[in-house]
DNA sequence: TGCATTTTAGAACGGTCGTACTAAAAACGA
DNA sequence: TCGTTTTTAGTACGACCGTTCTAAAATGCA
């Protein structure tokens, strides 16, 4: 069996997501992990790989506990009301987000997934599960009747992911509450069911589903 | 007078552009720019200092030529059309992008605008003349009745910006067409002045100015 | 033509990078 | 208790980093 591990993967993890998270993948060096986990070199090539090993688990770890954990909880809640939860709490996030670290997932969009396909396509992936949260929850508010019917789900959708990812961009440089608030009430009113909607504006293909 | 250059500086700035663009300011070493630029290392620092000069001359040159060049000619069209033709610019722009370099400006923010804070107040300064050009459109599109009054001006520049910047994060990773249309058609959609302008359906503080 | 001045070319510097290696330490099964 | 196996700790390695230095080359001015 052998010597047993003195570290807890997830604490070790949690620690490496920090490093990752605020400096990105090119600034943080094996050495500053070494500081920031707590163990030496050999035991993180050991457990983990390489570099690119570690920051790809560090960024599943993230992905998992932040993400995933915010669309497990909105997913819960009545569609529109998910919507607004989920992007509130981006809100709140991103205001008092002192360090300005913004979201590691964006920041990894923007550093390793151009250069890696593997970054690239697992980023990829997170952003269709994001658009498939929103779709999921723009379609069952058009069939309750609590989501706009003026545009496809589709877009409305892509649009509420565009805009998630330009108020992270924006509170990474200017986390101004008037700024990113603009941005985030600006999107909720236009998913909002209103009187308009009674006609059919602008019926596009692929509107409503179901 | 001594020995006179042998290069042309807004060539090297283009070059310098190029890597930086492309790998980002920590993965572009100066041997890459001595290689994309032709010159020397020595006379990259005698002509524009070290890493972060070159960087931030770089970043200056791409804003300049790209995006304060498409506000210029934006800025002589129609307001509601000046909005539609930056963002069909950028629209086409990211699709054709085969090398999914995005926006150097959007790249900057993510990567050394947090860390430097003179890299900080340049990139913001340059969000906020976005905005500006933004509110200087919703505005006078809102006094022709040809851009919606149910919010205010502020917001509608704000929610723009944020669109924007979510378009390009989005198009390195995902370049895909229906997205980014899906995106900006939205955008424009709700901008547009439509019947449910005639009552004040969200008055808001500040909203139309003049 | 010669001096002053600047740019060139390329080697060289110390430092840090990601990674691999060497042993000691610590648990297991026998 | 001994041998096996794994993790630890620290060092070592070659490569590359940003930057500087030494000379040679090329101009303008006297």
């Amino acid at each position: 069996m052998g010597r047993p591990r003195e570290f807890d993967e997830q604490a070790v993890l949690d620690a490496a997501v920090q490093s990752f998270w605020k400096r990105g993948y090119e600034a943080t060096s094996i050495r500053d992990l070494v500081k920031s986990t707590g163990l030496t070199g050999a035991s993180l090539y050991n457990a983990f790989g390489d570099k690119q090993s570690i920051y790809r688990r560090a960024l599943d770890h993230y992905v998992e506990g932040s993400i995933g954990e915010r669309i497990r909880r909105c997913e819960a809640m009545e569609p529109r009301a998910a919507i607004e939860a989920f992007f509130r709490d981006i809100l709140a996030r991103s205001i008092q987000d002192e360090e300005c670290k913004g979201c590691m997932l964006v920041n990894a969009a923007l550093d390793v997934a151009p250069e890696d396909p593997g970054f690239r396509a697992a980023v990829a992936a997170v952003l269709q599960r994001l658009e498939d949260f929103f779709l999921s929850c723009v379609s069952k508010g058009q069939e309750k009747g609590t989501i706009t019917l003026a545009w496809p789900a589709e877009d409305l959708a892509r649009h509420l992911l565009g805009v998630l990812m330009g108020v992270r961009v924006l509170a990474r440089v200017k986390p101004d509450r008037a700024l990113l608030e603009g941005i985030v009430e600006t999107a909720l009113a236009l998913v909002e069911r209103n009187p308009i909607d009674s006609r059919d504006r602008r019926p596009g293909p692929g509107g409503r589903p179901g």
